[in-house]
DNA sequence: CTGAACTTTCAGAGTTTACTGAAAGTTACG
DNA sequence: CGTAACTTTCAGTAAACTCTGAAAGTTCAG
């Protein structure tokens, strides 16, 4: 592989890379997501050290998050013993199955939570209480829509929402 | 305040905290936001370090940052001299202010970079060029919808938006 | 002016998170 | 079996991130 394209190609799991470790997400896990994404084929974890100059256990630990969150999965290569890894390469599917967990760990427990609150707070009969109860029922509402949406979205084809999307944004 | 209240306060104000920070936002960031959109009034810097038990420099800190982020603001109450600091109320407002934040930060630096992958790509001419292109072009693509979704629902109203969603959720 | 009230800054300490590398565990081929 | 190839675990280290508190800066009433 000529110099120059790794050279580009590491810009691009750099930028990966950032991009999901301000979103949350280890980097790590994210430039080696990266460097599935951009391989033709399956990745092993020797190759992902290589690249990426990192440990053994560190490939290892992330190859296996990267595979809880549904997003990298062990395929067999004939005639190699050693475990290989990708990754979907449409960003829209990666969009659906990134979107699903997000609310399974983070939306779910959190409304959870909220709700809790509300049972609790209806107790109590002050001003105050009540002002505080309609401001979290307002914010459950919203985290609960945010879920409903993520959820269709997740169950939905992508030529549908992308359908809607052209919708919204023809209008401008 | 009832001994109560202030406890499941609290609990709300964890559990934003522990949602903001799953989300790449700092953890006191989060609580200070979550406790400045549970007070009806104004809060000061020193309120805002009693009630969550931090240091005067972090709250400072924090507060300073939410305002970058078009979260918070200052309020002057007549005859204070400290300065005192509210959110706006209402999820949606935040969703859009935090929404258009988060592209001008992250999205809009990340597409000139792959822009830039792409241009560079354009002079290499190898059939693992041409694959590694195709693939950068199609995230690139579909980061560049997700801004130009955010950029519209930004400045949208918030009922024409509504109207979506609830098309959207109601063919279920 | 002056000094008290308040805000801002930042070096260093503390905490959390991520990573390494070596050892233990597993698998499968001969 | 035996052993080489490969995977998994994890204690310890390193890096990143966050927070503190004190000192310096600013503002303003008197």
């Amino acid at each position: 592989m000529s110099e120059r394209l790794t050279e580009i190609q590491d810009r691009f799991i750099q930028q990966w890379g950032a991009l999901g470790s301000s979103w949350g997400i280890n980097r790590s896990m994210a430039q080696i997501h990266a460097l599935l994404l951009i391989s033709d084929e399956p990745v092993s974890a020797d190759q992902v050290m290589e690249r990426l100059q990192i440990s053994r256990g560190n490939a290892h630990t992330q190859l296996k998050e990267l595979q809880g969150w549904g997003i990298a999965k062990k395929v067999v290569v004939p005639g190699e013993r050693r475990e290989f890894f990708e990754t979907p390469k449409d960003p829209w599917k990666l969009f659906v199955i990134i979107s699903r967990e997000r609310k399974r760990r983070e939306i779910d427990p959190t409304l959870e939570v909220l709700q809790e609150c509300l049972d609790e707070i209806k107790g109590l009969k002050s001003k105050e209480s009540q002002a505080f109860s309609a401001q979290v029922q307002d914010l459950t509402d919203f985290v609960a829509l945010s879920g409903r949406v993520l959820d269709k979205v997740g169950r939905s084809e992508e030529s549908l929402v992308m359908k809607w999307l052209r919708r919204l944004l023809g209008g401008k």
